[in-house]
DNA sequence: CGAATTTGACCGGCGC
DNA sequence: GCGCCGGTCAAATTCG
């Protein structure tokens, strides 16, 4: 709890707040012009009267942006409070809801997270139909956008037959626990030891570069290939700090060779670059939701995942909700131990990827406990060319951690956060409806989705939309599943307009997520099939 | 020349 | 006990 807690924004470190940090800077620009102000006067005196008039209007405005950007920081400060403290009681409200169920709190969990543009009738690549993801909404679920939010609790079936499942889809997302103690205790992390529980986070996504930037600094540390995958597989351990506990794997999926299938584990032992603090929040929300849906303890928190969803996952989509219809599985290969939830984020937009899986773990594992949420967007562009910066472009105001990123965070420009109202109208209404219906219904969901907000504010600061980014941290914080779902309703018709707004000025790519390297390496993909 | 990557060796868990 | 497998180590190599 608290390590998620902590890697929630909060409202000290200029890190963890890139906005703070630039408001703060501005503060001080505009001070340091008001304390040259008088000289510049005297300079300006006995010249033309319309240059000392433009010296006192400039002062002037900048009187009013030193008054806004203190507005706007102690609203901020505000809103990280809230977040913390609502966070902090969704999760303490399922951690006490499940220790209260009757449901074994050994059994493994896996949450299925998919942005995709996968439809919930489409076919298995085998040919077979995909019916059990179909939504009971169907008029909701057009071939773009779709959320679905299931979220299942069941007894887990050891005699299905998982392994010949996941060595035939090739996916092989696994993470021996084994291994992750002998690891954490080399690094220190005693408290990983005793975690009988823990989660990993996988994303998939689109991505011709070899790995995704997640605004974290990786070093490659050894290449295997893995049973049921041509595909190498790459182990890297997070370098922004010695000792740092994190590792991510790096795969492709070997039916679709261009999306990339990312996966992590552990916690950072330190202050996340600002180009990952937004993921980091995020995917911690994920990673609560997962271990809160389980019987497990807190303790579990301490060592989730670590990585990040995208943060700003609400623009540029249009969310259907399906509700109930299908229990979606991510299920890991043949050794991935039962004791290590998953959550799998899948941004691919083929249909080949989600909805497959999903269906055909829900056909063979029926009785294993789930949480799915299907994100899934409607144009295979929203899918940027960096990840997780979670950071708006501009140069002179990324922080140091920024430009010490490496190559991973070379050519990371955040287009906007905001995303190009790709959907019409309808598809706008669509959105809110089910965000409002999903968000009411879940606490867990709510976690997630205010993560995600957090980020979105620092990033609707830049953009001055105060109403805009206030109204939101309500929205998201004032409701615990009580309250009418219109708040939320008229909350994201707001943000849909927002969206609207600021979208439709951007040529590039709605989807905020700055995912991937931009750059297509051949020579690199290369290197991939070595080994 | 230091840093990063590559890659074969090694280790431990697991199933038979 | 043995072999398989995933994950990690670390020397060699490559890169900037």
């Amino acid at each position: 709890m608290e390590v998620l807690l902590m890697k929630m924004p909060t409202p000290d470190p200029d890190i963890a707040q890139p906005n703070k940090t630039e408001v703060g800077r501005k503060l001080q620009q505009n001070a340091d012009l008001n304390s040259l102000s008088p000289s510049h006067e005297d300079l300006v005196n006995g010249k033309e009267e319309d240059e000392l008039e433009s010296a006192k209007a400039e002062m002037g405005e900048v009187k009013e942006e030193n008054e806004r950007l203190k507005k706007m920081l102690e609203k901020i400060q505000e809103n990280y409070k809230s977040l913390q403290l609502s966070f902090s009681e969704i999760l303490q409200q399922g951690a006490t809801k499940k220790s209260t169920s009757s449901l074994v709190s050994s059994e493994p969990e896996l949450v299925s997270l998919s942005l995709g543009r996968s439809t919930p009738m489409e076919s298995r690549k085998d040919g077979k139909p995909t019916s059990s993801i179909k939504s009971k909404d169907d008029p909701e679920i057009i071939p773009g956008l779709t959320l679905a939010l299931d979220s299942k609790s069941q007894l887990s079936s050891p005699g299905n037959s998982s392994e010949d499942q996941a060595k035939e889809d090739g996916t092989a997302e696994t993470w021996p626990p084994s291994k992750i103690q002998k690891t954490t205790t080399r690094n220190g992390d005693e408290d990983q030891q005793n975690h009988v529980k823990r989660s990993r986070v996988s994303v998939r996504a689109r991505c011709d570069a070899p790995t995704m930037n997640d605004g974290c600094q990786w070093r490659k540390y050894g290449q295997k290939i893995s049973k049921g995958n041509p595909c190498p597989r790459a182990y890297y351990r997070c370098t922004v700090a010695p000792g740092c506990p994190v590792r991510k794997q790096v795969q492709r999926c070997d039916e679709d060779m261009s999306i990339l299938i990312t996966t992590y584990e552990g916690n950072h032992n330190h202050p996340l670059p600002v180009s990952a603090t937004a993921m980091a929040s995020t995917t911690s929300a994920a990673a609560s939701m997962l271990l809160s849906g389980s019987s497990s303890s807190q303790q579990g928190l301490n060592s989730t995942a670590t990585t990040t969803l995208p943060t700003q996952l609400l623009n540029g989509f249009n969310f259907s909700l399906h509700e109930n219809s299908t229990k979606q599985f991510y299920l890991p290969n043949s050794t991935s131990s039962p004791l290590f939830p998953t959550i799998t984020l899948d941004l691919t937009s083929s249909p080949s990827s989600s909805s497959k899986y999903s269906n055909r773990f829900s056909t063979n594992f029926p009785s294993f406990p789930s949480t799915s949420l299907n994100f899934s967007a409607s144009e295979s562009s929203m899918l940027p060319a960096v990840w997780g910066n979670g950071y708006p472009g501009y140069g002179a105001q990324v922080p140091y951690y920024q430009t010490q990123t490496g190559k991973e965070s070379q050519n990371q420009i955040y287009e906007s956060f905001s995303g190009n109202n790709l959907q019409g109208e309808n598809s706008q209404q669509s959105l809110t409806e089910t965000l409002a219906k999903a968000i009411t219904s879940d606490p867990s969901f709510r976690s997630v989705i205010a993560a995600a907000i957090s980020s979105m504010v620092c990033s609707s600061a830049y953009q001055k939309d105060e109403k805009f980014d206030q109204n939101l941290m309500q929205a998201i914080i004032s409701q615990d599943g009580k309250d009418q779902p219109s708040f939320s309703s008229s909350y994201f018709n707001g943000l849909a307009s927002s969206t609207s707004q600021t979208g439709s000025s951007l040529l590039q790519p709605s989807f905020p997520f700055p995912i991937f390297n931009s750059a297509f390496k051949p020579a690199s993909d290369d290197k991939d099939h070595k080994n």
